[in-house]
Formats: C-alpha cells, structure tokens, sequence
DNA sequence: GCTATTAAGTGGAACGTTCCAATAAATCAA
DNA sequence: TTGATTTATTGGAACGTTCCACTTAATAGC
C-alpha cells in the first residue's frame, strides 16, 4: 500500500518538469519563482505524497524551528496550565513545542534534554526536576542553545527565570491568616532544595516576624510537593503538643491533600483549620470548600516565557531578562471566619 | 563563550587521531573497536563538547527513534494520567516520546501531525481530536508511519484502538443508577462526532432498555466535555418538567462541573441528585462527596498503547488488532443513599 | 542594434551522519 | 614461506535539503 522509498524533491522536480532548486525555493515560498510554476510544482508535492524532510534541511540551516518544553510533572494541572500558555504563543508563531516530562526526576531529565538537543532544537524552556545540578545545563549552554527556566530556577545559574514574586506571595498569605486571628502557624509541603521553596517559606517567616508570631509558634514540615505530601503534613502537625490552626502550603496540590486528611479526620477545612495554596490552578476555585489560593497567573507566566524564548532565538543570544511576574491572594472559603469570632479554635469532636 | 562551529565526528577524529568510521562506530555501540580506542574516542567526545546529530544521522538511516504522543486536551487530567503510563514503558526501551497538544482543535492537530512527520518519528500515538476527519491520517498511512489510536477512534479507520469498553462501562453505571431507585434518568455532555460518545451513550440506553426505563423518561443532553459543559448540562436538565433525578456523566470532569452546578443551587450531590463519571481520574476519590465513577485503568491503557507501538515498529508494519480494556464501577459517595428509602426524590427547595 | 538590467530557473557543493567495500596488520594452518 | 583468516580501521558514496554562483531569456535604455 505505501508507496515504496519516500518522495523527495527530486521526484517532484521531475513530476514537475523544473528542478530540485526550483521545488526547494517553492517549499520556502520564495518570491522568485513564476505563480504559475509555482502552482505547477505545489501540485506536483500533493501527487507523490511528499514529506518534508526537517532533519535534512536543518544540515543546512543554521537553526531549526523546534522548541522544547521540558516539564517536571504532567499530572501538576499547574504544569499542564503553563504549558497551555506557552503553546497560545508559539502557535501565533507558527512553531509546534515538542514537550517532555521528567517526572522530577533528574536522570529521566538528563535523557530527555540529551534527545531534544540532538533533535537539534532551536530553545529549550525548562522547569527544572528536584535535585538537578547545574552541570546538567553546561553542555546546553555549551552549544549555544537558548534556554529559559520556568518557575524554577537553579542556586547559582545564569540562565534568565520566569517566575511569580514569591516571597510576597508568601507573605500575603500569611499576613491574611494572621489578620485572621491564628498565632500558630505552619508552612506545609516542599524541601529546601528547591529554590522556589526557600523564597515561599522566606515571605512566610517575614511576615511572621513582622506581624508578631513568635518564632517557637512557626512550624515547617517539610514533604512532597503533591496530595500525598500535604496528607502528611498535616498528620505530622497534629501530633504536635501544640498543633497549629493555620497552615499556608507549598503548593494547591499539597492543600488539597491537607484538606483532605482534615475531612478524614472529622475536621472541617476552614472552621476547624485554615488552610491557604499556592498556583491558585483552575480546581481552586471548585474545591469544597473553595481554597484560598495565591495566584500567580500561571498561562500568563506560560506566555511570557515563550516570549522570552522566541526573542533570544531571533536575537541569537543566549542572556535575557529575569521576570518576576505579580501574584495576588485570592480569598475564598478554606480560612474560615475570623478566629476571634469564635469560641473555641482546635475543634476535634467529630460532627457526623 | 560557547565554542565556534559545532562539534562534528570530524574533530572527535582529528582529536583522537582516527578516521570519522571508527569515531561512527564508537558512537553506535560497535564491538569491532578496540577497546583502547573507543577510551580514547569517548574522551575527545567530551573534551570537544560533542551533540550527536540525529538529523544528519536519520538521512541514513532507515528509521528514527522518536515516537509522537497527540493529545487533545493535556489540561484533563485523564490525559496526563494516560500520557504518564506511555512514558513510563517508553523510558525503559530508551525512548523519549515528545507531546504534542491539539486543545481539541483539527486545524492544530494538522499542524502538530505535519511538523512530527517532517521531524521524522517512527511512530505516533494519538487520541484524536473532536471532529477530526479521516483525511487527515491518509498521509501518515501513505507515508507508512505506523498509528495507533489512544481512548478514541475515527468512524471508519482501518487505524488500531486502544480503548476502555465504553459500552460496558456504561452500562454498568446506568444499572448501578437504576439499582438504587432512579427511574428518570439523563446523559450529560459530550456530542455524536465522538465515537465513544455513541459507544457510551449506546450502554446507557441498553441498561435503561433491559432494565425497565421508559424512553420518555431518558434526558440526553449533549454539552463540552469539560467542567463548564458539565454544568451548563445540569441547568439544562433541571428547566425540564420533569427533571431527572440521576445523570451518568460523559467524563469525571462533566460529572464535576454537575456537582458544582448543584452546590451553586444549594443541592447536595448525592442525596439531592445522583451522578456517576466515567475516567476515575485521581481528583474523583478526592473530591467532596467523592465521585463514583467507571474506572477504565487509565495508565494501564497508555502502556499497553506504548507496546503495540514498539511492535509495530519492530514488525515494520502498519496494521496491529485493537485492544479493548476491561472496566469497573467504583461506587463512592456521588449518589447518595437509595431512592425507596427517602422520602421526596427531587427536592428543588433550597435547605439554606 | 547594442549593452544593462531584471526575472526565472538551474547545477553543484556543502551539511553530518552511516555503511559498504577495501585495506593493513596480525595470526593461523600447512 | 605462503596463502587464508581474523581483527581493527578507513575512504568514499550516499541520504535530502539549502544556497550560492551561474545561465538563459526577456525587457529596457539609449
């Protein structure tokens, strides 16, 4: 059924009656050539069932027109949101982003940029995977390939970021549950070799210190940056002597394992404990009850980011900006009314 | 900063003082090197910064390693989920996949099916997107890139399906629903351009045959099938004068978007109106009450998808059988408690 | 009618690999 | 020693493009 070996530009030169050169330049919508051969030859790529061959063309070329999207967790509808973003942009461009999933993890990564810069990628954007050395973007800068980071950045790397303010982002949340009238506070989920990680819980403390909570009344409990994560988190909190009432997390996905380890446990998200996100993702809002959430304007990051990219691609260099986009608390149910409205605060009788 | 020209086998030759051949053979793996040699020539690859090429590689070769996921709609969870168990089987044959996203739109579709043609994969995997024409994978079928379909088909595409057994899934929910003492029943969301729609809905309505549902008394309401169409459906169904008192939802995240929908008219899923999703995606255990829902092993789909796919590629053949998943119901909170054992079915009243 | 100029198209040399056929050196069989 | 075999390595011809320099034909300027 295939036709035999695949159509090159010769078999449509000679379909055409022209020559390779002139197939190729009509490929290219090049100017030169009469409508009318044109026209002839197009007809000519339809018959044989041509495909172009990038791979061939890039050998000439300086540069090709793939892009990766390296992201460390497809399942994070975070990540999901921002790679949409970044697709909106790169269509308008008329460029197809290839994307990979590291899974967070840092071998999977290496494998994943290793195959992309052999593809021959014009830029890479890149949310790095927990745990990742900085080697492991040497060789890219090596070969002069463009790359941004999204939402994560590496401790000491020179490579432009796109990302939220998180520390105030952090702080916002805190100063809200503070206001709200908790003075024992934790911060759930993550680890500190995330840089990410150290700015979130570095407005969290901040704010703490300025707003007057005691050091000793300030709980970090570190975990995975998921559901399960915020399950044990909030586990870990609650067989302290004294429990916090609040808690901002690392992330949505981290609260709504902490919601859902509350409802476990008879307890109310909201009323009986306050809990705020990070991300605000689109199920935020759905959430019963709705989480509080710190909006960083994910496809809005995702945007920029692939912005960045095709401006480092058309200017052929390798140094760009930082972009620190704005954040803003939304409010929504998960903190429950003001704490001194209330009689007691740690309720744990369980209502059926 | 980053070296001139890049690296080819030439100066990995001129550094270790061999001919391109023997710098090509190390490079594949070849035993015909002597050992002492390949040492050397795996040091001047490092030391001169070297990507291998896969472009120029895959002039001559006959096939490329690269394999394309299409999905239509990465922001469903369900996708990532699917995705996830693809990459998984393809890591451990040395592969990595490159996503592509359609967001349900055939114009993109084409673009994105165009661009992985010309990148030369050797096989593509892919969950078509709405309205899809079959015109459109003519050409991979004429350029003999073996295709395996993901979750959906096309109506009468020679192409192989993986797929959960829709009908039965269907079915199973629809008796689950009428088991428990609904009598008015109603399909949400989803539209007939979709084969699985007609395969579900087709469960659905045998359920309700053989079990004794008069057909007046089942409400199919096509809507998008997403959160937003889920709840456009429920506002739909309730305008009736004799709305249904259960729905089987086309995916979870319609059935999310009704349960929303309810609360927005302070109705408890469940007790006040049952719903049933299909998928099982992780958020559906999670979500308040929890959904019930057909559970179709999702990630278990994906690999088994990734494995035809490496025997279609090894048997250098286009044609495989299709593979239809088992499913089922896995009965949570969503439909509340059984109808006969309540007093007033379709309360409309609003319990402040 | 002659040389410029423009328009339309073409041939050939890259580009970075792979792989076949060839070679050179070493080992073996007799 | 000679020829056959094995082992390690190599040159060269593809692969399917692009792009530069070149040709040819038509048009313009005078």
């Amino acid at each position: 059924m295939a036709s035999r070996a695949k159509a090159t530009i010769f078999d449509i030169a000679r379909e055409a009656g022209v020559s390779k050169s002139t197939v190729s330049l009509v490929l290219q919508g090049s100017g030169l050539i009469r409508p009318e051969t044109a026209v002839r030859v197009r007809k000519a790529i339809e018959d044989v069932g041509y495909v172009y061959n990038r791979g061939a063309a890039n050998l000439r070329k300086a540069h090709s027109n793939v892009i990766g999207m390296v992201i460390n967790d497809l399942t994070n509808p975070f990540f999901a949101e921002l790679a949409v973003g970044m697709e909106r942009v790169f269509q308008s461009a008329g460029i197809v982003p290839f994307i990979a999933n590291t899974a967070e993890n840092p071998v999977r990564q290496e494998e994943v940029l290793k195959s992309l810069m052999e593809q021959g990628v014009a830029g890479l954007i890149v949310s790095p995977a927990r745990g990742t050395t900085p080697s492991a973007f040497r060789r890219l800068e090596l070969a002069g390939v463009p790359v941004v980071f999204a939402m994560r950045r590496l401790p000491e790397s020179r490579i432009p970021v796109i990302a939220p303010d998180n520390h105030r982002g952090a702080y916002l949340a805190a100063a809200h549950l503070i206001a709200k009238g908790h003075r024992r506070l934790a911060f759930f989920g993550g680890t500190s070799d995330l840089v990410v990680y150290q700015e979130r819980l570095g407005g969290f403390r901040e704010a703490c210190d300025t707003l007057g909570i005691a050091a000793r009344d300030v709980l970090v409990v570190d975990g995975e940056t998921n559901r399960r994560g915020g399950l044990a988190c909030l586990e870990t909190a609650l067989t302290m002597a004294e429990p916090p009432t609040a808690a901002l997390c690392f992330n949505d996905a981290v609260a709504f394992g902490v919601m859902l380890a509350l409802r476990k446990r008879r307890l109310e998200p909201g009323p009986d404990f306050a809990v705020v996100g990070f991300d605000d993702v689109v199920e935020a809002e759905h959430y019963m009850p709705a989480l509080t959430s710190v909006a960083v304007d994910t496809a809005g990051l995702g945007e920029r980011a692939a912005h960045v990219m095709l401006k480092l691609i058309q200017s052929r260099t390798t140094r760009a900006e930082d972009h620190i986009g704005a954040v803003n608390l939304v409010v929504r149910e998960s903190c429950g009314p003001d704490l001194r409205t209330r009689s007691r605060p740690t309720g744990t009788g369980g209502a059926a």
